[in-house]
DNA sequence: CCAAACAAACATACTTGCGTGTTCGTAATA
DNA sequence: TATTACGAACACGCAAGTATGTTTGTTTGG
């Protein structure tokens, strides 16, 4: 640790970014959105109120910050996880991955923040295009390996997001981890059974009604 | 409309709370959890803020009746959605069937309001049995129709649940109600295939790993 | 049946705590 | 020494809670 008596600036400005995203996160994903002050996040960083705002202009900018960062976090361990190329081949490899990533604190955190998006003009305008941009690299990401038209996969990529993002609200209220995560195998089990193939094109019918 | 000039007690009671609820799942539901203030809340009510305090001690205290008002709410109208008994009989059918009552207002104000219970630890207790029961009537409601074991009836309702209210959000976020659907139907299609009979034994092997 | 006494429902105004943004002062780096 | 990073203290607004007054409904003694 002991982090140099002498940093350079670039240096100075990336650690403590760094220490309040981390701090951010933690607190939001602790105490939900509203929870999550500036003092309380400072104080955690290990910085003083006056240095997060020399950072971040609002609490707004602070959070939507935040969606940029853990975004670029889960892109990584998205590639880690895939790396060997063991995992992902089959749609129904994809729940237990989205989990892995989305389950964690920073995924909870990230979830509070669209929702506080709601209340928050400000906020909502930063956060849209990050959050448009990820679904959008989702689709591309499953178009690039499973066959399927637009819709099918967009309602694909949604589908088991969402139901995920919905099982880690769950998963916090109820302290139950170990239960939850049943329901993830469940998930995988009746995408294994409707595409055994492991293609997407297997998915088609989802137009009726 | 026209209330009559003069009104029993227990009908000034019943019509100012019923209008509180009402004005605060609005209010929720458009605003968030943080944007509903007791203020706001009142006002759209018709009433002062001082009504709404006579009646509830505290925010917590509206909020926690509000999820208790809204199950309510819920239970009847899935009573209705399943009284011709042409629907519910295969599990295929609920996905449909929860995201008629879960993705209306009320459900979606409900789901703040879990949420919200991170930061407020009153609400948090008030709100959690209510929590609990309405999760076990959906697991006893599921026993009586299908078969499975506990922990599969279980993972089957909670996934069914989670991924309408995760779509529920997403469908919030993203303004487009019809797209949202869409995997709606394809989680009815999951269930078709995997439970073709429509009975929750096919479900069973959740187990592993 | 009436009127006074009571109780419950509702309204208004105030108080207080808290969280954000801002200002100004200090230290570190270039 | 100039600029950037950071810290301490302040000011402002807002929203929940509270205290007190007013209206409406209910009950009871005559």
């Amino acid at each position: 640790m002991a982090t140099r008596l002498r940093r350079t600036q670039e240096e100075r400005t990336n650690e403590t970014r760094a220490a309040l995203m981390e701090a951010a996160v933690s607190a939001v994903h602790r105490l939900g959105y509203g929870g999550a002050t500036t003092a309380l996040i400072a104080d955690e960083a290990g910085v003083s109120r006056g240095a997060l705002t020399h950072h971040f202009g609002s609490r707004a900018e602070l959070m939507a910050t935040v969606v940029q960062w853990v975004y670029e976090k889960e892109l990584e361990l998205y590639r880690d996880l895939l790396a060997d190329g063991s995992r992902g081949q089959r749609v129904s490899d994809w729940p237990d991955i989205v989990w892995e990533v989305l389950s964690k604190p920073s995924g909870l955190a990230v979830l509070e923040i669209l929702q506080a998006t709601r209340s928050d003009r400000e906020l909502a305008e930063r956060v849209k295009p990050v959050q448009m941009a990820i679904e959008q690299a989702g689709i591309e990401t499953m178009q690039a390996r499973f066959g399927g038209d637009d819709d099918t996969r967009r309602a694909t990529v949604r589908l088991i997001i969402w139901a995920i993002r919905g099982l880690t609200i769950e998963q916090m209220l109820v302290s139950d981890p170990t239960g939850v995560k049943a329901s993830v195998d469940l998930l995988r089990l009746l995408l294994e059974r409707a595409a055994p193939t492991g293609s997407m094109d297997d998915l088609q019918p989802v137009h009726r009604s």
